[in-house]
Parts: structure tokens; C-alpha cells; sequence
DNA sequence: CGGTATCCAACAGGATACTG
DNA sequence: CAGTATCCTGTTGGATACCG
């Protein structure tokens, strides 16, 4: 396991000499899309594993096809696995991986400083549009 | 200061809950375009202040219009200041805001993930990809 | 049920040229 | 110097219809 990066002072060289800076826009421009963290996100909160409608009805104004190609990327990415039931009609559990939980702890704090600092965003870019 | 969250276990009903997980779309769609991070990260490493052409030659790549574009969006975000000399030939100096700086810190959170699991990723895509 | 195929609108962003 | 204007292309994602 990796350890939290003890917090104080942060070295933006460091950041941007880790490893591939492009693995971090790469990553960023994946769970930046318009769905994935919900998709993500709404997986684990049912259980971390779900059956395909299940996860459309979690996610209110998902398409299907928008659905359906999010879990591929995710499943590519090694975040989620697919387990196929031959059956008719046909059924398809979606289950997050250990990877994909693990990607769960830093989304939080994002979410931590969009919920700790949005506000004052939008009241920024407010002030800035009415000037 | 918002204190991290204790690992161990994570919640992701309170993710979901948490404002309105609008806003950590958004946020994660803001920095995750192209170049924005590309664009924090080197201006901090420049010492949290830099001119135009100092910013366009720490981030190869990327042109004119676009950073133009990407700063504009930084300052109307509150991230970035943008201060002008009217001198001739005219000079323009970004700087970090403290909330900009306070984002640096739960980015390097994702990049502490990307770092260590990036390879991984590539290397579930390339099997993905090979079948 | 769980997709894929097709079509389309919106937008990000690159190249180039021009301007106060 | 620090942009803006214009043009153009590729990609994202929404609607709809069809398929095994």
C-alpha cells in the first residue's frame, strides 16, 4: 500500500517529475469524463457489484449506450470486471476491482475540496462574469 | 484547514452525498482537460508567479491560444490572478491564488495513484486490447 | 437483457494570421 | 508582448433503431 503523502508542503517538482507527468492527464482526462466517477461511484455504492440496469437507474440521465461504453473503458482499465451469465435473457454482473476501489480514496479528496471550496468557485467566476 | 480523510474505510454514500456531486464533476472535468493541470503545476514550480512566455515555454506543447484560453479559465475559477502592467511592450503576470495552491494538494493524491498503479492500467489495457 | 450501429450536434483544441 | 479572430478537425456524447 501506498502511504498518504504526508501533507505540510508540497513539491510540484516532485509532481511533475513522478514518473510520467502524462500517466496523471491520462488519468485525470479518464475519470474527468462526463460519467465515469458516477459510474464508479455508483457501483460501489451498491455493493460494488451490479447488474447493467441496476447501474443505469443509479446513474438518473445516463444513456445506454454512454453506459454500456463507460463500463468498457472501466473494464479495459482493469477498474471493473465483467462476469457474462449465458442465459436468456442474457445477464452481465459488473464488479469494481480492487484497483477500482483503490482509485476511490483519492477521488475523495477531490471531492473533499469541490465540497470544502465550490462555492466560493462559483461565486468567483460569478463576480467575474458580471464585471 | 480540512483535516484527510481517514482512510480504512471509505463511504461512498457520503461521496455521492456529499454538496452536490455536480460540482466534483465539474471540478474533475475542469482540471482533468488537456492542459489546465499542465498549467497549475507549472506555474507553481516556477514559484507560484510567472509572465506569459515563461508559462508557454515550461509547458512545451502547448500554443498560444490555448494557454491563453486555459489562464482565462483558471482566473474566472478564482485559481489564478491575472495582473497587467501597461507598459509597452505590455507584461502580464499569473499568480497562484491560496486556493489554487489548496487544490495542489488533493492533485497530488491522484498523482501519488497514477504513479502507482498507472503501469498496471497500461498493462490490463494492452491485455484488454489483445485478445 | 444488454448491448451495437448509425446519425448528429456541440465542443475542445490545433494552425495561422492579425492587433493594441 | 500578449493576446484575439478565424478556420478547421477530431472527439464526446445524446437520440434512435436494431440485434442476439
Amino acid at each position: 500500500m501506498k502511504k498518504p503523502s504526508r501533507a505540510g508542503h508540497l513539491d510540484p517538482a516532485a509532481i511533475c517529475r513522478s514518473s510520467n507527468p502524462m500517466a496523471v492527464r491520462e488519468l485525470l482526462t479518464k475519470i474527468g469524463d462526463k460519467w465515469s466517477i458516477f459510474v464508479v461511484l455508483s457501483l460501489e455504492l451498491l455493493g460494488g457489484r451490479a447488474r447493467f440496469p441496476e447501474l443505469k437507474r443509479a446513474v438518473p440521465g445516463i444513456s445506454q449506450r454512454i453506459l454500456s461504453s463507460t463500463l468498457k473503458t472501466l473494464e479495459r482499465d482493469g477498474l471493473v470486471v465483467r462476469e457474462l451469465f449465458p442465459e436468456v435473457p442474457p445477464r452481465v454482473d459488473y464488479e469494481m476491482t480492487d484497483l477500482g476501489k483503490s482509485l476511490l480514496l483519492p477521488t475523495q479528496g477531490l471531492v473533499d475540496w469541490a465540497k470544502a471550496n465550490w462555492e466560493q468557485v462559483r461565486e468567483t467566476q460569478f463576480r467575474y462574469d458580471t464585471r
